[in-house]
DNA sequence: TTGTTTCGTCAAAACGCCGTCACAACGGAC
DNA sequence: GTCCGTTGTGACGGCGTTTTGACGAAACAA
């Protein structure tokens, strides 16, 4: 009987110091993450690509291709993060880093434990990390606690009947999204419910009573001839 | 006839000294950011909470509730992504500030410019919403996205009542190629469809309406005696 | 050029979608 | 059993969308 583990996050670090390397592996191996090395720019593309990477570490100075054309092949043909880490501290360099499509730049000398803080921070935004958000549902305005069954909107508890609940659950999973009236029905109540679609009509306007303000839906909203959508109010 | 302009992200800056606050205003705005500002914790938090910001820069050290516990309150009921701007520079410090959940942590002294590539570096990764694909169409202009049913041309969004959607749609499946009016009847409507094959002139003319300048159809294209194609040219 | 076909535009009419209301049906608490 | 909150239904009115027909302009063929 075999325990089923979560696949560690893997780290490829691009660093041609060996003595860096080696405490990076350290740090980030004691932190939960698996390690891939490369000491210089060609190894570190190959790796980037045939390794599946969840995270690039890049050293900027590297014998070969440096880090910045090699942040720039990757991404051209992927999203991966990438976290820079060197020697480099101007101004102009961060900045440019950052341009490229980084998501950190960090100086030497560095803290690993900061380092790896960073990692986690960046991870956090590009796939969700265990022990996070398991029960519940969050955008940018609005958690729902499919556990507790409670709903937060703006920071404000709003109690909601379980199938107000269970629609605006159904919308909030995929926000931004449009869902037709028969497909928000499959959603919250399953498949094997009869009853006209607009009955989610019914309910999108008892829930637009409590969580909008009056006339003018910001979360809640219809899009004509197709259904309603969750909107993150941009006001 | 109000035009439409592509909202600015909106970024909350917690912060009591004056002078560092405009500092931020001034580069921020000046970067294409929209700025909310807050002298002091609780009137941060309520902000935060009413202002829909799409990103906080929070001082750690602040009258009243500090940006640690702010930070900690947002993460309790928001993603909204969250970069520190402090005085406190040890490594603990940080790695606490991260832990919590913030994106990045910046210390002062801070360029102001670097400051707005990180804060770039952050919205970049947090725009992209998740959620099961159906997918979206791109051409060189134009991106219709069919979840959301969302249309931008040229970088504007516009808003399509569903028969104009469904056409442009058709027409952007295949850019380029030219289709007589009742292979788009059938590509948009469907086969079932039952009217007359000239409907399909009044959408193309709002549709011009909506999406090329006035008098010079450059991506809905007639096709003399033929029907119409949706045209790509370089901007 | 003239004649013919095709297209762009307009405005009104027809249509269908949505918000809302009131009430009926249902079900749990007691 | 009653009470009360929740859920489902049908109907109505308003309004945005779609369709249509007509007319003139533009494109094409001879």
């Amino acid at each position: 009987m075999s325990r089923r583990v979560p696949p560690l996050p893997k780290v490829l670090v691009v660093e041609d110091d060996p003595k860096t390397a080696a405490t990076l592996r350290l740090y980030l191996e004691r932190s939960g993450f698996a390690v891939l090395e490369a000491r210089d720019g060609a190894a570190g593309l190959r790796l980037a690509r045939e390794g599946g990477p969840d995270l690039l570490v890049l050293d900027v100075m590297l014998p070969g291709i440096d880090g910045l054309s090699l942040a720039r092949a990757m991404r051209a043909e992927s999203e991966v993060p990438i976290v820079f880490l060197t020697a480099r501290t101007t101004e102009d360099d961060k900045i440019q880093g950052l341009a490229i499509g980084a998501d950190d730049y960090v100086t030497k000398p560095f803290s690993p434990r900061e380092l790896v803080a960073r990692i986690r921070a960046v991870l956090r935004r590009t796939r969700p990390l265990p022990g996070e958000a398991r029960g519940s549902i969050r955008t940018r305005t609005m958690v729902l606690d499919l556990d507790r069954h409670e709903a937060t909107v703006r920071g404000r508890p709003v109690d909601l009947p379980p199938a107000e609940f269970a629609l605006l659950a159904a919308l909030a999973r995929s926000p931004e999204r449009a869902f037709s009236r028969s497909e928000l029905v499959t959603r919250a109540f399953g498949d094997g419910y009869d009853g006209l679609e607009r009955t989610i009509d019914a309910h999108v306007m008892r829930l637009r009573r409590k969580v909008e303000q009056p006339g003018k839906p910001r979360l809640l909203v219809t899009v004509f001839g197709v259904g309603y959508k969750l909107a993150d109010p941009p006001s």
